[in-house]
Order: C-alpha cells, then sequence, then structure tokens
DNA sequence: AATGAATGAGGATTCATTCAT
DNA sequence: TATGAATGAATCCTCATTCAT
C-alpha cells in the first residue's frame, strides 16, 4: 500500500520541510485533479487546469509526476488504497462468515468509498479513457478477487480448487453493476445495488462449500 | 434498421453511378475508421486520420458526416444492426425455447459479429470514450434487453411482472463478461465465455417459469 | 436606377416564365440576404446560409452573381434605388424652399427608408465591412451630394461656385450621424437625429445666398 | 495610460533579459500586425499571418494575448494612448483659450498620431469591422468628448448646462471627417481637414460663451 | 440553365511537454 | 529544485468557389 497522501496527514507534520513541500504539492495536484475531474469528466483534464488549480505553475508537475497520466493513475492509486483498508476491515469485522456476506461486506465497502470519493466514480465507473488506468483497474480487480477467493477458501466457505477465474468474473460483474448503479446517480442507484450483491453472490454460491452457504461463526 | 453500406454490398450494383459514388465513400470513411480505430484505439480517431486513410480531403468528410462523432456512431449503428439481425435469425431459429437457449443463441450471435468486427471490438467493448457512442450502445443495451424480456415471456419462459431492471442487468452482465473476455483476446477468451453464459443464465432463471427451466419445443 | 426586384412587383406579371424564374430566385436571394443580415450582422453572411435561407441550392447563386461580394451589392442597390426616389420624391414636394427645408426633407426620406428596411440599416449603417459596398457607398454619397448642391444652386439658394466638397462634407456629417443615432436603436435616436439636422443645416448655411436662409416659394 | 510598448521605447534597455524578451516580442507581434493591417486591411488579419510576419510560431501568440482580437485591441490601445498624451499635451501649451482654438489643437494632435502610425489609420479611421475595437473606439471618444467638454467649461468657453451628447456628436463629426480626408490619402486632404476644423467649430460655438467666441487668455 | 458533389485553403485555438535559467 | 516561456503538432471545422453532369 502506497504512502498516505490525504491532505489531513500531510499537514501533520512539519519537521522534514523539503519533503512536506513535495508532500504538500503532490496532495494539492491530487486534491485539484480530483476536483476537476468531478466538475467536468475526466477527459476534461489538462495540465493547465490541474495546474491553475493546485495553483503551482505547469511546469512544476513535471517535478512530480513523469506526464499527466502518472497524475491521474496517482489519483485512483490513493483512493483504492483506502478501498483496500475499507474492504480489509469490514471483512474482518464480520461475525458470522458465509459466502453471502464476504461478498456484501466487500461490497458494502467498495460503495462507502465511492460515496466519499466522487472523483473515483468519475474516473473508475464513468469514464475509463486511460489505458494506465484501465491496466491499473484491472490489475487490482484480480488482486481483489485473489483476496476474496484466499479468504473464502482459507474459511471454508468455497471448495477448494475452484478456479481463480470465477472469482475474477465475480469481481467484473460486481464491478460492472457499480458502473450502472453509480451511471445515473453519484449516490447508486440502490435497486441495482440489491441486484448486484444477489448476482454476484448467487454466481459464487455455485462454487460454495455448505458451510459457505449456510455461514459459520467466527 | 438503416441502410446496409457494408463494402462487399455498395459493389454489387453500379447503375446509379452518382448514388455508387456517394455510397463508396461513405463506405471508405467507415472502413477508414474501423481500420484507424483497430489499429491505434478509439481516442486515436481523428478528421485529419480518417480522411487520410480515406484518401479522401478533410473537408469531403463533412459532405456525409456532420461532425466526428457522427462517423464514429455510423460505424457503430452499421454494426449493431448487423448484430441485431444476427441475433433475431438465431433466435428465431431455436427449435427449444427455454431461458438458458434464448441466452445462449443471444450472446452466440453477439460473439458472430464481434469475430467479424474487430473495429466493433475496440469501441463497444475497449474503448467507450465517446459520449454519443455511449449513450447509444446504452440505449441499444436496453432495447436488447427489452427484446429479450418481451421474447421470453410471450414464449411463457419467464414470470409476467418481472421486473425490466432484471433484463437490463443480465444484458449488462454480459456486456462486461465480453469486455473481459475479448479484452486480452480479439477473438474471445473461451472460458470467460462460457462462464458468461452460465452466470447470465443462472441469474435469469431467479425469475424462469418451469417451461423456461426445461425447455419448450416449438 | 437598376430594374425594380422587390419582391411585390415580380409576383406581378408571369407572361414571361424564363425570365420571370430568373427574378423570382434573384429577389428570393436578396430577400433571404436580407433577413440575415438583420439577424446576425452582415459578417454572419455566408453563400451556404444564404442558399438555404432562400432554398436554392449554393451552386445556383452564381447563376445570378458573380460572388458573394455581389449580393451584398445587390442588396444595397435595390434599397439605395428606393431611397433615391423617395429623396426625389418627398423633396420635390417641398412648397417652401430653403436650405433647411431641402437639409431636413432629404434626412427625413433617407429616415422613412432606414425604417422600412432593417437590412439597409445593418450593412449601411452599423457593418461596413464589404469594400465594394464601401466604395458604392461613397460613390452615392457623392452622387446624392451633388444631387443636393445642384437643386440648391438651380434654386438660388446656395452661392453659384460653392466647392463641391462642402456638400459633399455635408452628406458625409449627416451619414455619421445617421450611424450614431441607428446604432443603439433601429429606429433612429430621435435627439441625434434632430441634432444632424441643425448641424448639417448650419453647416451649409454658411454658403447660403439671402433666400437660401429665409425660403422661396415654389 | 499603459505601459509604453513602442519599438524605440522596448529597445532602450536590456537590463532585465526575461522582461525584454517577452516585450521584445509583443512588440514584435503589434507591428507585425500593424504592417499586415496597412497592406491588407484588417480582415485580412490572420494569426497565422501574424506570427509569420513576427517570425514567432502561432502558438507563441497565446502567451501574450488571449485571442486573436486583443491583438487587434492591443494595437488600438497603444496608439491611442499615444494620442490623448499628443491631445493633452498640445492643449495645454494653448495660450489662448477659445472654443476654436480647443478644437483645433485637439484636431491637429489627432492627425499628428494618424501621420505616425498608419496602422491606426487602417483600423480606426478605415475599417471598423472587430466588434471590440468599435466599442473600444466608441468608449474612447466619449471618453474625449468628456474631457473636451470639461475642458472647454472649466475654462468658461462653454455655457454650463451644455448636453454631452452635443460634444460626442462634435467629437463623432470630427472623427467623420478624419474617415473622409484619409480615405483617399494617408497623410490626409487638407481641404477635408480645414472644412472639419470649421464644422466642429461652428457646430460647438453655437453653445459657446462670450469667451469661448473671443478668447481668453491663460 | 441548373446543381450535387467536391475541395483547397484557411480559420482560431489547445495541448502536453521541454528547456534554459 | 523550480519555473516562465516557448512551441510543434494537432484539434475540429467552415467557406467560397468550381465543375462535371
Amino acid at each position: 500500500m502506497s504512502i498516505d497522501l490525504t491532505t489531513s496527514v500531510s499537514a501533520r507534520k512539519r519537521r522534514v520541510p523539503q519533503q512536506s513541500r513535495s508532500r504538500d504539492r503532490v496532495v494539492r495536484i491530487l486534491d485539484a485533479a480530483a476536483l476537476l475531474v468531478c466538475e467536468d469528466g475526466v477527459e476534461a483534464l489538462s495540465t493547465r487546469s490541474i495546474a491553475e488549480r493546485a495553483e503551482i505553475p505547469v511546469a512544476s508537475l513535471y517535478q512530480y509526476f513523469a506526464d499527466k497520466d502518472e497524475i491521474l493513475l496517482a489519483l485512483v492509486e490513493r483512493d483504492i488504497d483506502e478501498m483496500d483498508a475499507q474492504v480489509a476491515h469490514d471483512v474482518a469485522a464480520l461475525t458470522v462468515l458465509s459466502v453471502r456476506n464476504v461478498v456484501s461486506a466487500t461490497m458494502d465497502a467498495f460503495v462507502k468509498i465511492y460515496l466519499q470519493r466522487p472523483a473515483f466514480v468519475m474516473i473508475w465507473l464513468r469514464g475509463r479513457t486511460n489505458q494506465a488506468v484501465k491496466e491499473f483497474v484491472r490489475e487490482h480487480n484480480q488482486q481483489v478477487a485473489s483476496d476474496l477467493l484466499t479468504t473464502c477458501m482459507n474459511a471454508g466457505l468455497i471448495e477448494t480448487g475452484t478456479n481463480a477465474l470465477v472469482a475474477e468474473i465475480a469481481i467484473e460483474m460486481g464491478d460492472r453493476c457499480f458502473q450502472l448503479a453509480f451511471e445515473s446517480s453519484m449516490t447508486g442507484e440502490p435497486r441495482i445495488l440489491a441486484e448486484a450483491k444477489e448476482l454476484v453472490t448467487t454466481y459464487l454460491e455455485r462454487h460454495a462449500t455448505q458451510p459457505g452457504l449456510e455461514g459459520v461463526s467466527v
């Protein structure tokens, strides 16, 4: 997980001026980019507009990022780290483990972050223009799928030997449902979100063990 | 369904020179655009590049299309019309109707077209940048969903009163699976395609009637 | 004075179909141009927009006019002919001749036409873009100046031997006042119009004879 | 009055390279634009032609000016500032104040600048196409009118309470005379210039006080 | 006489990136 | 490290005019 660069944290300490300065600016850039994405969409993002919003010279962007794409990528990365933490936390907090519960907790965690991070919704769910972002997302989805599968297998919820592809498809389906749900509303269409859980759960339960279906107290 | 403007067809008759000329050029433009999209992605499409490829002046593009977006849209439309025809044909050819069979026939029809039309894969499955295309796709998906639902209900495969949303989600899930399947391979990853059918079928069968599950001869 | 091509007149007779057809179209073109000029200004005039408005093909414009400029010119010419007629009529109708009266009648005649022909106001008073129009206007102004001077001299209102330049300047001043008066209002700012008459009259009266100042019954 | 950016001045000092460089280029752009306007008229002005003449890339124009109109505007502004200074200086230098003298000094000052700045003649007097320039000119004329009136009233040359419109019309008439005088000759037709003074003076003297007519030593 | 089709030339503006300082 | 300035390359699109038919 990458260094946390949220505004609040970066402001905490001022001991190492050089680094702090740099950190501040990176945060400023990312925040500016996030804002712009929310306002005008991913495509409207330009180095100039980011620089203006962040109140730093355009040329200075290139001190911290190799090119424009990297900014978008960093933005996504920052939010994804948060999301991963949320998922880990919420799944760990479950008292009864079942395929349904794990799926539900995971998807709820995703939604929580979406609600907190509108820029993320814009980039991730609405406009996946950028190739770098696309690849990053795909990779991350695979990671989440793998984690989910491991968790479920370790807990004996899913049959060992279940193909990794199944988990991947499950994640991708969840992802697409989110896309649908957030297409029209920034808060996510509830009926679609409900169906999404059902769909993913049903799909995964084809490979569930008996405990995976019924639930196990932990 | 709009006038067929595929290369092959336009070459058939040469009786009316005026019209043929115009048609040829439209086809040339669309073919050029298709090629470019396949080579460099949707974003690389520019009026200049299309014109160069089609070997006509840029200004002439505007004889046939109001603006750039219209070209992309026409490209998509051309392929979608073909796809719709394929779906209609293949579903009509079924001798045993069941949710599974209708889903299977529909998805196979989609795949057939994807294989014939790589540009379509690039635009439709890989890069949905363009707003006009996006809306067109979304609308078309809803149309397909509605058709599918109607077909199934009329044939008594799915319970009357099933929410339209269910069909829409089913279609979107199929669509996303196609995206996944064609992400890495232009011929579609077979395992993913197989899982896709399973997933969509399973999801829809939650609303199936007994005949819908077991099949009805026609 | 050129052939009258106003709508009403051209519609009167239909005996010579070929010519009528041609006349109709010329009128249609000029009317279309006039409309467009009123709506969007002289600069917005384009062959395409004229053709669209006149509901004839763009290429057909070139049957009647050598190029775009000629259309504008013809438009101006049409209105100017009307204006000349008005001036001639109104000055001839005066029962008491004096410099002041002649100036007043002339300027009133101009205003009458301006009110009837908004396109004329747009081209002549607001945007003198076109070189051809500019020259035409300048020439016409000189003609009007010459006519005015001749009239006044013949009637003994102005000293013989008065330089033609004086009349020209007087006309140009009137013209500029009209520009000012019609800048903000399509009906002409009354206060400016009043001052204009005073200004031109005063200026010309420097060369007036006693009868020219006091008036002569006719 | 804005910073003086005439070629001569910018070349004076070379101490601050950065600024000088930028100034040079702005001057180069304005000079190029001035030349082009003189050669081909205001309408022939294009970003491309300016850039070519100034021997800088088109894109660089946008470093100094927001858009094309701003260039024309800056050009006019540069000359107007000079003209205002000239007027202020020459009127202040009068030893005998009268309406006639003030008018004469003002008009002479205008002519001086016209002679020095042919581009100004082209834009200001010959082709007032551009909306921005038009408005700028109109506003400036009003300012000059207001200044003139104030000067005359303060000096007791014109009756207090004289309508501002009178001064405005006077200025516009002078302006139009200049247009006439410079239409055919870049040095101004002397006879027209002489008549212009007479005309404006006569018009204004209608509102003059006794001292305004006779002159006051200062 | 009439015109659909075609187009060369040009329009203004934006952009991501580099580089000298 | 920081940045003002600079720019090559590209963007989409419009226009007046011509010409084959």
